[in-house]
RNA sequence: GCCCCCAUCGUCUAGAGGCCUAGGACGCCACCCUUUCAAGGUGGAGAUCAGGGGUUCGAAUCCCCUUGGGGGUACCA
């Protein structure tokens, strides 16, 4: 059973990969995976003025870091072409298109059609002036042998339309059940070669899928109404009907159709600003599904295990980035160490490029960090903010915010020397934190200051910001020399008394 | 305009006639912890289940209507 279940993700390469197809692709993964069955990858390139290799390579990359692989699929980016029903991209498989248009044309279920663009283009404003739906008028439905012949010799060019049979089509769909609609509705005849001789989408889609034996197509709900022109064609090739499923869309948080003027819609964005693929994928399964437990936080095994059809909602869910950045922070702290450093690094060196930082730290000194940070960064890309000052060499700090809100510049500078001092008593082996603390815990009951006044000014004089890991962790990783170093800097650019 | 689809806290959702005075999570608020920021813990506010009719002993769950929202209406995919 299992290996006669064959699903597929056919992006289109005339963009980077969108979050909406990275949902769609992780569905039909998990489907296909969960039930022993065979995930393709279709490249439908057919839009050859808008499609690169640089987006193929993106869109590959991309659900490839998703850690959403492919059994079959086409040779991009350094990957080989594998798989039985090769090849993998539509522009390579031009010749079976060719042979089934000519097919339906031999048998009467498609028919060239030599209306030009200025044609079909008045046809259309003359139905909406009637307030009316467009549709093709059948101008040429019913040509007669030598009328086609009279336009062949005009050397008028021809596009290929398939012929909508009247009635109504209906399918049970695997998330939404019984859906019937009226071919009347489908806009009249419509085209699938254009006259160019490339074939269109909705005719491609089925040549493939029929070819490639794919038994359940999965996709957007934007889709729906496409399916009864996927049937009819179907049924006029003479092939089985897979199974559909159409999944709720992506939402922008106000609710439209997810777009890039709303929302963020690159996988690459969300990659770039630190979020990981265990809580992109946990997020994504999330919206539109849940396992029907009060379990949130899952690995991908762990839904493939649970995975659904039938569990899959059917109105459209928003966009959440809150929630996506709590996933993100909770699969940060179940990383372990050094792939969490592995995964930090990269952060940092781009940090460094951008001159956020004057230096890299190494593996070893990252991952001993790892228990001071790990919890206050949302994001891989937040190290930065959290921990930079640890690899800048000048802080630029602000005299202003040195001075804690209940205390004078006068109290600073004394407290801030007294502390200086303290902490210059200890040498290399007892620079440790709990060595740094109770010095300072005894000053501020001398003093009669508060704890919080004085380690804040110590904490913005070492790290020039007032949201850091717990103080003295944070001295130790910066180290005596530059602790001091640091002290002495902020305490000369407080003004005199 | 026409066609199709959808409808539970602000958001993601549990719920498949009695277990629901509707559960969980994010976010929000308070408290605890605490040197800041987080994380964590505890508690709280938050949904008359869009509204109205039915069906039923009984409806968030089934049916109808209304309203609202979304998607589609290409020689794009």
């Amino acid at each position: 059973m299992a290996d006669d279940i064959r699903v597929r993700i056919a992006p289109s390469p005339t963009g980077p990969l969108h979050i909406g197809t990275a949902r769609t692709a992780l569905f039909n993964f998990l489907f296909a995976r969960h039930a022993g069955g065979t995930f393709v990858l279709r490249l439908e390139d057919t839009d050859v003025a808008r499609s690169t290799e640089a987006y193929e390579k993106d869109i590959l990359d991309g659900l490839h870091w998703l850690g959403i692989s492919w059994d079959e699929g086409p040779g991009v980016a350094g990957r080989s072409e594998a798989g039985p029903y090769a090849p993998y991209r539509q522009m390579a498989r031009l010749p079976d298109y060719a042979a089934a248009a000519a097919t339906l044309l031999a048998e009467d279920r498609a028919y060239p059609c030599y209306c030009s663009p200025d044609e079909l283009e008045a046809d259309r404003r003359e139905q909406e002036a009637n307030k009316l739906p467009p549709r093709y008028v059948g101008r040429c439905a019913t040509l007669t042998p030598e009328e086609r012949a009279a336009r062949e010799a005009d050397g008028r060019p021809a596009a290929v339309r398939f012929r909508v049979r009247p009635g109504v089509v209906a399918w049970d769909d695997l998330v939404r059940d019984r859906v019937e609609i009226d071919t009347f509705n489908l806009g009249g005849d419509f085209v699938i070669v254009r006259a160019d001789g490339t074939p269109l989408y909705h005719f491609t889609v089925v040549v493939d899928d029929m070819a490639m034996g794919i038994s359940h197509v999965i996709r957007g709900e934007d889709h729906v109404s496409n399916t009864p022109k996927h049937i009819l064609l179907f049924d006029a090739l003479g092939y089985p009907l897979p199974a559909f499923a159409h999944l709720p869309l992506i939402l922008n948080p106000d609710g439209t159709k997810m777009s890039k003027r709303k929302s963020q819609t690159a996988v690459a964005d969300y990659i770039a600003q630190g979020f990981i693929r265990e809580a992109l994928v946990n997020y994504f399964a999330f919206l539109g599904w849940s396992p029907g437990t009060e379990e949130d936080v899952l690995s991908l095994d762990e839904i493939i295990a649970r995975f659904d059809l039938g569990k899959v909602q059917k109105g459209g869910a928003r966009f959440d980035r809150e929630r996506l950045e709590w996933l993100n922070g909770q699969w940060i702290r179940r990383l372990d160490d050094d792939d969490l450093v592995d995964r930090l690094l990269p952060f940092l060196e781009a940090a460094r490029i951008a001159g956020q930082v004057d230096h890299v730290p190494s593996p070893d000194e990252l991952r001993s960090l790892l228990p001071i940070v790990r919890e206050r960064i949302p994001t891989l890309a937040a190290i930065v903010d959290m921990a930079g000052f640890l690899w800048r060499d000048d802080l630029g700090l602000d005299p202003a915010v040195l001075v804690p809100k209940r205390w004078g510049t006068a109290t600073t500078r004394d407290g801030l020397a007294a502390a200086r001092a303290l902490l210059a008593a200890h040498d290399g082996v007892t620079w440790e934190a709990e060595e740094l603390e109770p010095p300072l815990r005894s000053l501020v009951e001398d003093r009669g200051w508060k704890a919080g006044d004085l380690f804040m000014a110590i904490r913005v004089a070492t790290t020039g910001q007032t949201a850091t890991p717990p103080l003295f962790d944070t001295l130790v990783a910066l180290g005596r020399e530059r602790t001091l170093a640091r002290l002495d800097a902020a305490i000369a650019r407080l003004p005199a008394a």
